[in-house]
DNA sequence: GCTATTGTTGAACGATCGTCCAATACTATT
DNA sequence: AATAGTATTGGACGATCGTTCAACAATAGC
């Protein structure tokens, strides 16, 4: 009755884990966060955390970075696909901001107990500095390519879109009556059609 | 030794724990939503709790609308006191954005931990939507008082500020490296020069 | 002054938490 | 086949969690 063989290599476990983790803190958010039910999620026996990671921050902080380098290759692909099909990456970027793929409610919840855990862990901290610097960096190219000719600074811009991204998300996902994303979408395109006609026609000095 | 009466009436308690759960979620986060911790801090037996509220999570709902009152009240008060100085109170809304009393790093602490309850209990969402829509209804006042005749819809105008503002304390307030508020309120600042341009001078359709 | 009411205490409860560790099962090497 | 090495198990530990409740203290009404 016994399965033949459950061990896998430490490689794997570990991505059984933050796979794990990633799962219940989409669907419980903050009560999701516990060495037993992640151990549970991943049919593996509780001790087994520790084997792996030297405690529970560790692996939430691997789980933080494994959400954000698939958030990363989402969009990266999907501006990818749509690069000859557009004129600007940027308008790829903004149109699919509240794609499922791209960013669910459940992807939030997780993302909130990341910034929670950020606030009071070094680790977390050191993790949610590198991701931000990625998608920064991203961001910032996508901005050099759809804005060739831009007066202003393209990391200021970077960081004014994804604040506002990040406060739509937020005001989407925690809004009690979760309707579609229609409104917090076209909130978005606005703010880009502005930034275009701003951009690609500055003021004059 | 002992004070002579340390009883309060009801309405006092309440908001003396209200006080004390600020208190512990701006020093720790959700390291400190603890019922042990709030009423160490009010100096009062863990018990009392219970006698005053049906639970933790009536108190940390109380705790989230007295924060959002307070924020909301400092920002009328610091409008008003500028009415006669600024042409836009729209102007005063935004320099002010970062002030220590307006948004503290040490209350946005407290704020992600309410999001994060916000997700998973029904009172907390149900307070959150009632301090959304209140500050909502401000800040279209507020707009329509400085964009006597804006084309667009005020209440969108309203969502999107409130989205970036959100997003910019957070980014300000996770980042690793956290300097003054400076950068975060030049992007404020620029969004709203680009918004008045354009709400002052509307496209032509 | 006596009584009823109610604010307050702190021990106790059961549950859950993260981590540890001796025992075990599996794999690779010889 | 024997051995060494390691992945895995699950019980145990001490800590902390939110809540309950009998006992106590202070007040209010009389």
């Amino acid at each position: 009755m016994k399965k033949k063989s459950d061990r896998l290599s430490p490689p794997e476990r570990r991505s059984q884990l933050i796979e794990a983790t990633l799962i219940c803190l989409m669907s419980e958010g903050a009560r999701g966060l516990s060495s037993r039910k992640i151990c549970a999620q991943a049919q593996v026996s509780v001790g087994l955390l520790n084997h792996h990671f030297s405690s529970q921050e560790e692996l939430v902080a691997a789980a933080y970075e494994e959400s954000s380098r698939r958030h990363h290759e989402t969009l990266r692909a999907r501006i990818q696909a749509d690069a000859q099909n557009q004129d600007a990456p940027i308008k790829t970027l903004v149109s699919c901001a509240f794609e499922e793929d791209i960013m669910h409610p459940d992807q939030l919840r997780a993302w909130v107990v990341f910034w929670s855990k950020t606030i009071d862990s070094k680790m977390m901290r050191a993790t949610h500095d590198r991701i931000n610097e990625r998608l920064q960096s991203y961001l910032i190219e996508v901005l050099a390519q759809s804005l060739p000719n831009c007066a202003g600074d393209l990391r200021v811009l970077a960081i004014e879109y994804s604040a506002l991204v990040d406060g739509l998300w937020l005001d989407w996902s925690l809004n009690g009556k979760h309707q579609s994303a229609e409104l917090w979408q076209t909130i978005l395109n606005q703010w880009l059609d502005r930034t275009l006609a701003l951009a690609s026609a500055p003021v004059p000095d």
